[in-house]
DNA sequence: AGTAACAATGTGCGTGCGCACGCACTTTCC
DNA sequence: GGAAAGTGCGTGCGCACGCACATTGTTACT
């Protein structure tokens, strides 16, 4: 257990607490969308036939199932996505990311870069942006055992 | 805007979703000590004369200066931490760790240092580990601004 | 077929968290 | 010296979040 593994965990946490408000203020100021709302629209957009059941929005997208399920609810009051049931399992509800949705994501999209590129990618070298991306995703795909 | 680089935003807001629950846990059913109290506990310990105002420990600390304040509460109720106001400045209140504090402190120190390991540098390598710390540092030392 | 285990949701509830505000005190400026 | 602006703190409030549970539907087993 070296000293540079602690820094990198403090780092990890400073920086999570220090930008995720800074963006999700930006994007709400410039497009009057939370950073969780386009999480979940990213993923949806971007998942097979535009949808996804709640189950898996909540593996896939980094809000839980429950939470999920309410931020849906209010994506559905806002037009931007909407409900479908799953005629195979009627337990299960999909969301379907609508037009206005895309439309939405759509714009929102260049501002989010722009975000994470200014407060983020920027303060370092395009070698270090590759290895903390390889070394996180390593640490992800060990999953939730070990 | 490289492609790498939303994949390392993404990889630190998933490892971080991933990772902050599971060490807590860990933390709270083997030392009986959220998180929280023990980063707030762990920046008093390392604080000259071993306290800080609530305005540092908010600047210091992962958590706000509100919550910081509330956590003090909850750290003296428990006993970890006492209150002292300044002679000089009877605005500011010191939070001071105590004893007990320490001694919880030191016995959750390495509990929570093999939760880091276990969790996380030990799915990367030794130059990993050492690039992601320097490159979120810069990160943060870029500060709020910009 | 019938029933018992299992799976996918949605929701009540308690907790964590930060913002906006007011109070107490300090500093600055006249 | 006195007023006005500024600073540090604690607290009321509302939102975000996940757990535990109830509900509804599915599957497996006899």
């Amino acid at each position: 257990m070296s000293d540079t593994d602690t820094a990198a965990w403090a780092a990890l946490l400073r920086v999570h607490a220090a930008l995720v408000p800074r963006i999700d203020r930006e994007l709400q100021r410039r497009c009057g969308l939370p950073l969780t709302w386009y999480d979940v629209l990213l993923e949806l957009n971007s998942a097979p036939g535009r949808r996804l059941s709640m189950g898996e929005l909540g593996e896939v997208a980094v809000v839980s199932r429950t939470r999920a399920s309410r931020v849906v609810d209010q994506l559905v009051a806002a037009g931007f996505v909407s409900r479908s049931s799953n005629p195979e399992d009627k337990r299960s509800a999909y969301a379907v990311i609508t037009d206005e949705g895309r439309k939405v994501l759509r714009a929102a999209a260049p501002v989010y870069l722009a975000a994470i590129e200014r407060f983020y990618t920027s303060h370092m070298s395009a070698a270090e942006s590759r290895t903390v991306a390889a070394a996180l995703e390593k640490v992800l795909a060990a999953g939730p055992h070990t």
